[in-house]
DNA sequence: GAGATAATTGATATTTTGTATCAATTATAG
DNA sequence: CTATAATTGATACAAAATATCAATTATCTC
């Protein structure tokens, strides 16, 4: 699981350090939308000594990466979602803001068509859909 | 333009105050991708003394009626996207953080499909595909 | 229109997030 | 094993978001 991602650290000449790896199973064995400090909190139950701006930078590492993106869920701090399998489809609740997943992927050669457009070679994709959940709406 | 948001607002039993058409009209003539803070700097170009907080509390409001949407997109802080079409696209640079809007849309019957099972009444949606730009391939 | 009422505002203070810096540490190549 | 350069984490700082509350103001009722 998270070695997939130690691995596409190494590759790419990034060091693969105790912290790091750390960080990784966590991020990986809790899944996602963990803010920065949440997982911190994590990480810091596990192994104590790591400190917050390594798991930031580990973030904005992965992120940059294209491994893991940065979504904004209304509270003030930035959640990560993991982007393993590269896709990732969220329904969300605007009224109380509950963040649903789901699986169904129907985009076709969407990614591809406007890739191919303008020169980006594509590695993923974060569909989100809007909307008011049956409780919001009944109330 | 803003004209319909303020209308949403007033269907929806909350007050159309001077404040909030200013911060509506700034936020329809400017577009998206603004944070609370810059949409707040040219709001206080267009009318002196509207407070901080009410620029965050009417970008609050109309997040809760699905009108605008918070991204993250790497700085530190949200930004707006307007959901007047009900949908937004985005095509993303994952190692430069470049935002690229495209129009293009294939989603067919899938929103409807999902919301359906989910008990969801769907508003709208936001496409964002990850990738490479040209540039950073390169590079 | 004028007054009552409840939503809204904005100044202020505070908390939470995110960033910069730099000496000490540590993973990797040779 | 050593040299070297990436990485770390403590600290300090900056930026973004939230809480509070008296003063204001839009709307409703008459």
């Amino acid at each position: 699981m998270s070695d997939e991602l130690s691995r596409a650290l190494a590759t790419r000449g990034y060091r693969v350090t105790a912290a790091r790896r750390v960080i990784l199973d966590t991020l990986v064995e809790h899944g996602s939308h963990l803010t920065a400090d949440e997982l911190t909190e994590l990480v810091r139950q596990r192994a104590t000594g790591i400190g917050r701006m390594t798991v930031y930078r580990t973030l904005d590492l992965l992120c940059g990466l294209g491994l893991l993106r940065p979504v904004y869920q209304g509270t003030g701090a930035a959640h990560y979602i993991l982007m393993e399998d590269g896709h990732h489809h969220h329904l969300i609740c605007t009224a109380c803001s509950r963040v649903i997943e789901f699986d169904e992927c129907a985009l076709g050669d969407l990614p591809a068509r406007v890739a191919g457009r303008l020169g980006f070679r594509i590695e993923g994709h974060l569909l989100e859909l809007y909307g008011v959940c049956a409780e919001c709406a009944g109330s």
